[in-house]
DNA sequence: ATTATAATTTAGGCAAATCTAAAAATATGT
DNA sequence: ACATATTTTTAGATTTGCCTAAATTATAAT
């Protein structure tokens, strides 16, 4: 597998995950930030590897082996930004691009014992859940900041936006993996949500609101 | 810089270095395992990048930029193998493939921050010294077994033949770095070289003996 | 000095991954 | 249902890094 095949195997992973179907050529593509003619030729590709089945005009559906390879590269990638973050002093917006890199050298052994070194970690830093060697982990149900409920006390286990001006943003109003939230009132005519963070609240708007995911406590 | 350019640029140092003069396109081809046709194409692009100075016909010569950037991936070749050493469990026969990956992720903060994460090494696991920030470090005038005096007692500070055959062989015959070696006898016959390791004796032969660097205690 | 040999470069081609522009297939609106 | 719009695919070009084979330049030998 290739640098650009592994890329293309992830994308098309997060969104059969994200829209539980399967992948639209011009999905990928923008999710590539490439061109549809060039999805085209690598859904080629992959589904000559076995990595995915493809019916012109319609969708491409990742294979076992596909899915298998995908949740090896995000595998990689996740414990690659624990490490970063936990041992190297990066904070959660910076880890996202090194990642990118980190994630492609395949090496069983060096992911192995970087794993065992972290001391098996089950979530990154985003609050995404880190497959083990076999592949398995467990989804939590996330919960959008746009949909909980006034009253409730949430803890916030992760984000939908990875980018460095959201990470950044959270970070400068103190909110970050763990913390608790409580929700003080939505408002109905721009769907801000007032929030309580300890002894401080803060509103925010509804485009946070959409990429904050929380559980209940 | 690209994968391909960081790895030429590599090589040409290192034979730079070992032969103290202008590097051939056959040398490089060789050590590059590819081409001279290759190597002329890439002398060529680097020269254009004003890495190297080149003369066709005769060699190739980095220039300041290109030495500093060939030290610059060094300097993260070594770091790694540190890295994967003490803290991945690495034995010094499997570190060197791994370390060509991850040598060639490009992030200041990521190379720093791993530096100090492991306490700011000055040499490797094979005795190489590893350049600090700036890209300075001091070399230690390494004696060749081959050329060892009988009689002396020596330290072993590093090897020149890194491959995973070799490594195995001195592991097997517990000689690591740091391993003090005593010269007992040299054979005129087929220059193999009796030593003393501690209680131990054993004989090594002459392929051994240009292979292993060491210095007076 | 001239020839043989070795080293180097040039010329032309290939595969991967991308692009633009055009063609083909599918979906949509009235 | 049929024209129009959208999506997808194809065709052809480009760049990078590599190759083989041929031509060129340098070096060595007599």
């Amino acid at each position: 597998m290739t640098l650009a095949e592994e890329n293309y195997l992830k994308a098309i992973y997060h969104l059969e995950q994200q829209f539980k179907k399967g992948v639209s050529t011009n999905a990928l593509a923008e999710e590539m930030k490439t061109k549809a003619s060039s999805a085209t030729d690598m859904i080629k590709k992959l589904a000559e590897k076995n990595m995915l089945t493809h019916i012109p005009y319609q969708g491409a559906t990742l294979s076992d082996a596909g899915r298998d390879y995908a949740v090896k590269v995000i595998r990689r990638h996740r414990l690659w930004e624990v490490f970063l973050v936990e041992k190297l002093n990066f904070s959660w917006d910076e880890v996202h691009e090194v990642a990118e890199h980190l994630e492609h050298i395949n090496s069983d052994k060096l992911v192995n014992e970087l794993d065992a070194f972290l001391g098996f970690p089950t979530y990154d830093p985003h609050g995404d859940p880190i497959p083990d060697k076999e592949g398995n982990f467990t989804y939590i149900e996330k919960i959008v900041l746009a949909k909980a409920e006034v009253g409730i006390t949430y803890k916030c286990i992760g984000v939908d936006d990875t980018s460095s001006k959201f990470l950044k943003y959270l970070d400068s109003n103190n909110i970050g993996l763990g913390t608790i939230i409580k929700i003080l009132y939505k408002e109905p005519f721009d769907n801000s949500i007032k929030l309580g963070l300890g002894k401080v609240e803060i509103v925010v708007s509804q485009s946070v609101a959409k990429n904050l995911y929380l559980k209940k406590v």
